[in-house]
DNA sequence: GTGCAGGCGTACCGTACGGTACGGTTCGAT
DNA sequence: ATCGAACCGTACCGTACGGTACGCCTGCAC
């Protein structure tokens, strides 16, 4: 089934990554004041070589957050030997690696600008967001459910119910307060807690889907 | 304790309550392209007047923002008596609520409004949204919880892990891919669905926290 | 060397929008 | 009737920014 967006290789060229980092560079510390101006100027390029390779000022964001978000690569997990002890250390690495990104200063600004960007009837960064984001981790781990499943280590109807469940459960209120910047959760908070964050997820949802548990 | 935020009841004559109505149209309308002559035109009075009134564009917003989240006003559960029916009714309650507000197209243009803010180091519209938002469910909720532990109905240790797992569990990925504009979640297709997923966010949160859940 | 493609820097244009100024109108107080 | 405050409508200003044009430089092909 193919994907709605394509995640293209769109192989950049080494000089125009470097404009890329520039964009993403500022759109991190200016927010969302990302003027082609200020790019031009960061990269050392001309605004028309900008408005060559990218189109325009939504074909430049677009390819920045695209670029960026692709990068995001989660450690994949072993699956070959599925013990209960192999399972439970993966959805604990899901966790991990789900904390981590949303709380990292690129997602909150790739998600900040998205979420703008949808405010206009733009939906397309939101998609390409979402589809590097969450569905990323929910492609690589649903894999891994129905294996627990069919080890008879978990137990539940709809693998999509399960992760979203899990969803909730590792990240609860954390990224809309981070989105919104609030000031009571300031990264190095929530990084500290993350360890702990991961282990009350993981016992929360092998509370609710282990083999053990009511059905 | 005092707020961070005094919830000013700030009040705003018929008059100035339609200029905010007409901010909050077009900002659910036209997304964020809120300009002031827009308003001006949209509430028949002068751009004069709007600066008169709210200082400048910022201010128009904030007051907008602030004015329409205190609207939310969710309904006090009864707390009386408190047997096991009532709590679980009460618990559903709130999740019916949290699930309506968040999946409204008022509450979505505030919180990708106040999330653009906040794209700019500007937090104030972040914290007014929260504080109307997940805090208040959070005031209100929280003495339910506690109330359902002295019963021996609940068994936690901390009551704001107990209510973040519930927003987990309620909320899962609805509200990032509704703020990320993700057409594969219309709002009639969650409405839909609020009352089987309330139900099970109660299950699961009784399974976690109920007196004969595993501590 | 000559030509040319790619790209840098800068100047420039048009427009949208925040903010201000001002004349005209309504309306209540005296 | 008169005065003044509040306010409407509109014209206007300044600026920021998206997008374009152009002159110049560099490096490569031949």
């Amino acid at each position: 089934m193919a994907l709605t967006i394509k995640v293209n290789e769109e192989t950049f060229t080494p000089r125009q990554q470097a404009v890329l980092t520039a964009a993403l560079d500022l759109l991190v510390e200016n927010g969302d004041g990302l003027t082609m101006t200020a790019v031009a100027r960061r990269a050392s390029c001309s605004k028309e070589t900008l408005y060559k390779w990218f189109g325009d000022r939504d074909g430049l964001l677009t390819a920045t957050v695209q670029w960026q978000a692709a990068k995001v690569r989660m450690p994949v997990v072993d699956r070959s030997h599925l013990n209960a002890k192999a399972l439970r250390l993966s959805i604990e690495q899901f966790a991990r690696d789900l904390l981590t990104v949303i709380t990292g200063e690129v997602s909150i600004t790739l998600n900040r600008t998205a979420v703008t960007h949808a405010a206009q009837e733009k939906d397309s960064l939101g998609i390409i967001v979402l589809e590097n984001g969450p569905l990323a981790i929910r492609r690589r781990l649903k894999p891994i459910l129905e294996a627990g499943r069919d080890a008879r280590l978990l137990r539940f109807d709809s693998s999509e119910d399960a992760y979203r469940t899990f969803f909730g459960l590792v990240v609860r209120d954390v990224q809309i307060r981070l989105l919104l910047g609030d000031k009571a959760l300031t990264q190095t908070n929530v990084v500290a807690n993350i360890e702990a964050d991961v282990k009350a997820a993981t016992d929360q949802f092998f509370a609710l889907y282990g083999a053990k548990a009511n059905p």
